[in-house]
DNA sequence: CTGAAAGCGCTTACAG
DNA sequence: CTGAAAGCGCTTACAG
């Protein structure tokens, strides 16, 4: 309905075989010869008639479908969807499409949608995963579907991952807390810790303390109960081992929830309580006070994300990097961590 | 390569033709009287051979593809990255994936990503459209494409478009204003002021003023040089006919942008002056002071504009509502717009 | 209850 | 330089 035109309907219009259409239409009309007139007439009766190609029928012949699946866990998330329009950009520029699915961090959720995306015979795979084992992404990556994961990895698998820095990111936290006086963090994470990301951020901030004799208390919030957890956390600190005097906000929702509970409470950044963050948002370098962040490398990720993933389509036996490939984060120091009053 | 068990390979592997394998796949051995067992035994195939069926192959026979496009202006734009999200729900808890494309207010580029979208055979378009005039947008309307357009109209064009009550959004929020003593607002809109949000946003924003007897200061700013056109429009108050004493900022991004230059200036919001705002962000709410903002009903709009288009989509001669549907704003009132002090 | 056959709209050897 | 034909993997009348 949305194409009544089809290559036999210029073919005949212009008294050719649609062999030769599709030969010019393809570019090839040099290679095999076609000459420039004969070229001319296809072009005009495609302008004609108004012939726009059936993407399907390409794909089924061709086994290509110019399309590539994103799975994040939201995409309404800014992170992910700064990242989404970055990729979008290299994929457009690229003649690709995308089709953009949120996980909402659920394993099973996340199965379904991209066997969804197989099945509509994507090109190839960037998932930022749930997955809580690489065994099922890696069965779909040995089935020769091209995937690439984003913003977390799966452990010590063969799966290619691009991601940022997330252990120094958090050690680069750390120890700006610590030379401004902080000594007593409380870290948020979130209840799906086993991710690489948020792990590797704890990891490296905890570290860090511990290499001072400092310990950390480390509690985790629901994704799907972000706000009251972190509120119920805030509010409590008697159920602390201590009274924290700074806080490490282990994503850009945990701070944004912090930041609506603090002020709630009218607990004042940074005297009475420090504050830094993984993932810096605009408004971070807006409010008062700003708040120190680091930066993830969203541009440099979807970049080379998408770059090993066009050598994985292309799929020309060429040995394409496994492992984890790690980009560097930039420390935004700003007056949420200002030296701590005495 | 990605999915090399076809048909072909269970019917054989239970030893039935590929009707018979096809009618029960899409559940219509009911109605054929296909055998219990046999269906058991097709299904058993199914898994064992690990068979997903081939969506482009049967998108080329069938002529759907279950694909929807979105096209917005910007996905990264917290907006549309919401608007997106609640969309991407509906459309996959009703079977379909949907590609997501950004156009950056380019009227050309927003008809090759249509044109994209259109040769993969989408089964429905839903767009927020920076064209100037419906022409365009109507021939492929009529063509048979289904077509909504979400949270922009393109005038009285016959176009179905599920908008946000921008007028009286606009309205409410200068009626804030004048209530608390505001008089000489600054309005800052986009130069993409043709666009029928940003438009009748203003225009009710205006008529309000203009009927107690006051005007309004209206600038443009460019949408990919918002920050700096922001910062010198307020920056060099001399420029305009009064000094305002509060600002309508347009949309979210407006708005940010307003709130970082007039933190770098270190202007006191409301008491030098006043802010209100198109589009609520979360940190609205949360930041000194949070800033009065009309709140758009997205959910509410991805609903019906899914609804219409699922209409559209199934296309049984059902007659749908042709023209505007405006769905109500909410007013959220602030410090940032609180009584201006004499 | 079941199968052979046509056809969706392309691309690509193959033959001339 | 050009065309007839096969085939990608499905679905769906049609016939039995």
């Amino acid at each position: 309905m949305a194409n009544r035109v089809t290559l036999d309907h210029i073919a005949q219009h212009v008294g050719v075989s649609k062999t030769l259409v599709s030969l010019v239409l393809n570019g090839k009309a040099q290679q095999y010869g076609i000459s420039r007139q004969t070229c001319d007439r296809v072009f005009a009766a495609v302008k004609e008639l108004n012939y726009r190609p059936n993407q399907t029928a390409r794909s089924l012949r061709t086994g290509k479908t110019g399309t590539i699946g994103l799975v994040v866990s939201d995409i309404s998330n800014t992170f992910y969807a700064q990242l989404a329009r970055q990729f979008e950009d290299l994929a457009t520029a690229n003649g690709y499409s995308v089709f953009i699915c949120s996980t909402d961090e659920d394993v099973e959720k996340e199965q379904r949608l991209i066997t969804m995306l197989r099945n509509r015979q994507v090109d190839g795979l960037v998932v930022s995963s749930s997955q809580s084992n690489a065994e099922w992404l890696m069965a779909i990556n040995d089935s020769g579907t091209p995937l690439v994961l984003i913003d977390r990895h799966l452990g010590a698998s063969t799966l290619t991952a691009v991601v940022a820095a997330n252990r120094n990111g958090g050690a680069l936290l750390a120890n700006q807390l610590f030379e401004q006086g902080y000594r007593h963090p409380l870290v948020i994470g979130l209840s799906t810790n086993h991710i690489s990301s948020v792990a590797e951020r704890i990891e490296g901030f905890v570290e860090v303390f511990k290499g001072k004799g400092q310990t950390c208390a480390i509690r985790e919030v629901g994704f799907n109960t972000l706000q009251p957890d972190v509120h119920s956390l805030l509010a409590n600190p008697k159920l602390l081992p201590f009274k924290p005097d700074c806080l490490f906000a282990v994503n850009n929702n945990v701070a944004t929830a912090a930041l609506q509970s603090l002020a709630a409470m009218r607990v004042k950044i940074p005297n009475e309580l420090g504050l830094v963050c993984f993932d810096d948002l605009p408004y971070f370098s807006i409010i008062e006070p700003t708040i120190t962040a680091v930066e993830q490398p969203i541009a440099a990720m979807c970049g080379k994300a998408f770059e090993l993933l066009q050598l994985k389509m292309v799929g020309d036996s060429v040995e394409v990097s496994q492992g984890i490939l790690e980009l560097p984060v930039k420390l935004n120091i700003r007056r949420s961590s200002l030296k701590k009053s005495k």
